[in-house]
DNA sequence: TTGTAGGCGTTATCAA
DNA sequence: TTGATAACGCCTACAA
């Protein structure tokens, strides 16, 4: 096998040092159209293409996105359509712009393991997905200079770059909506992981509290409860809580859960909307699909993956250096599942 | 800021030179026990991680895996569990073994484009999603001796090295269980991407005729149509399919026509299996939590991201240079989607 | 056991 | 407009 075309290879057979050549891959100005002419010839003769881990070397840059997520949550991902969906947002961005992503998996949560990484590879950025992050990180990668964005990660008063929708929004446009159609036994069902409820389900909690206020309706503890987000834990959990509990509206945090709750009451033989109106937070094109079909307080994943990186890369290329935040109003989506309470 | 910690900086704080830091970081034996530990102790005092880019032009190997997916394909990501599934399996490997994927997409189909992004990124080798490729291309990547692996590309007659399931022995599968139930009016609905049918699709329709050889049943061109794969109009197409014909078992290629068989079948009342038997190609997992749930041949889509992974892993460290090929038998479950015709 | 020196493939800064 | 030459950060003979 012949050996890899280099930079120099292409200089001998066009007669020039690799500087030229450089400069001519580069499209300097600089440089005579003639010798351009025969550099690009010798290029294309010798099917050279420049190392992109040279030139990484050399300029300190990648054209790479490390996307970071977590090993708990790339166990999780099958299924939960919220991976897949934010990915197409950010590979569509990233191709678009001429970027690649490396796949990082971190076992830790502290800042140590990320700036590890950060050194590690040499990336451009880093798009941090969701979950439980240590506090500090932010400041950590931003006294390092190093752009980063969160995804899904709902700080408002940390000076952070980050992406996300507002999900205290989000908990008071789902309560509201079954208060307003007359439903007064809702609850606000919640996934919690090792035993931690998830910072922006603490959020849809305070927007759900909010809409008993902004209604004058009473609010009571019992109308929110926590429970576990795999598809069996979560299919028992609801079986065992229908027993005790008979509201009129529910509302689910997630795809997966909602999906379990679905199945159940189809066991159970308890019909939505009719016996139950249920809401889903979720991506608004997932429960289009379900019979019935869901109304959903829709989190724009894809959304949120293209403002992520478009957002990220204006950080690294320098465009915008400041830390930004972009929290996103949800909207709820009416479907077949929710009705007037009688 | 203080600029990047390099080697060198650890070697004139530990009093050697670069090169004794190189040895130690990289667990040589040969350097004394006590000099290890001090080396040591300054690269934990300043911090120091060595800077992947520059290995890996030392060495040209970056434990970086191109996992290549075409343009359309990421598209189609979307609610298709198989991407996530796959890279499920893929990352454990990965992680096991201290890999980091790099996500590629390429726009074109041809060998050129491949070979393109062999030389760009230096990547250890290439984990190469399905789909139809040029024939060429796994030779031509032998001949550059660049390690790759096709990811259920199925071509038995090539010399290429890939993983995929036997989709000759799941359709016979299928085929055989509806005929061994007593249904005679079956349908195989394959899905067409751009007016063809995939190479996967073509071995099951073959699998699907040699059920009913097998059974002494002739079989009938009828017996297979051709569907469009997404959501939508698969859904319509089904709705139009079944005001003209009247099967008593159906057999669909993949898990989204299956959604939206289950769907339309919901809607128009018809039940499974009542009225209607059903088998879905597709990761064993998926349809366990359908309603009903789904008999299904299974495809062990993590299965075979982990063992695509594990195969290419061995090419690249050189353990196993030669092509090989490992094909699975698919298997049938049995679920609640199937029974006898009466 | 450690140091020296050259190389991996590019880019960038000077001179010429 | 082009060419030397020195980085970029690490690895590895070879020498000491």
């Amino acid at each position: 096998m012949p050996r890899k075309v280099t930079i120099l290879d292409v200089a001998q057979a066009s007669n020039v040092t690799k500087s030229t050549v450089s400069r001519v891959i580069n499209d300097s100005p600089l440089v005579n159209e003639k010798t351009k002419q025969r550099v690009w010839k010798a290029i294309k003769e010798l099917g050279y293409t420049p190392n992109r881990t040279a030139r990484s070397l050399a300029l300190g840059k990648n054209h790479v996105i490390g996307m970071v997520v977590s090993e708990q949550q790339i166990s999780d991902v099958v299924l939960n359509p919220f991976f897949p969906t934010v990915l197409k947002g950010i590979t569509t961005v990233a191709n678009r712009e001429g970027y690649n992503i490396l796949l990082l998996s971190l076992s830790g949560q502290d800042a140590r393991s990320y700036t590890e990484v950060v050194q590690r590879h040499t990336v451009d950025g880093f798009l941090i997905l969701g979950g439980p992050l240590d506090v500090n990180l932010g400041r950590d990668l931003d006294k390092m200079k190093v752009p980063y964005v969160f995804l899904g990660k709902h700080d408002p008063e940390a000076e952070h770059s980050f992406v996300s929708t507002d999900n205290e929004e989000g908990g008071y446009l789902a309560g509201k909506h079954l208060l307003d159609l007359g439903h007064r036994e809702i609850r606000l069902l919640v996934g919690e992981v090792k035993g931690t409820v998830l910072a922006h389900n603490i959020e849809r909690i305070a927007g759900f509290k909010r809409a008993f206020r902004d209604s004058d309706i009473p609010f009571e503890d019992r109308f929110v409860a926590k429970m576990p987000t795999d598809m069996d834990s979560s299919y028992y959990f609801m079986k065992s809580y229908l027993d005790k509990e008979k509201p009129s509206g529910l509302i689910l945090s997630n795809e997966v859960t909602s999906m379990s709750c679905l199945n159940l009451l189809m066991d159970e033989g308890i019909s939505v909307p009719e016996e139950l109106s249920l809401i889903s937070f979720g991506d608004s094109q997932f429960f289009r699909n379900t019979r019935p079909s869901l109304t959903t307080v829709s989190q724009s994943v894809e959304w949120l993956g293209r403002t992520a990186m478009e957002m990220l890369l204006k950080r690294v290329t320098g465009e915008v250096w400041l830390p930004s935040k972009i929290i996103r109003k949800p909207e709820i989506i009416l479907r077949g599942s929710t009705k007037k309470c009688d």
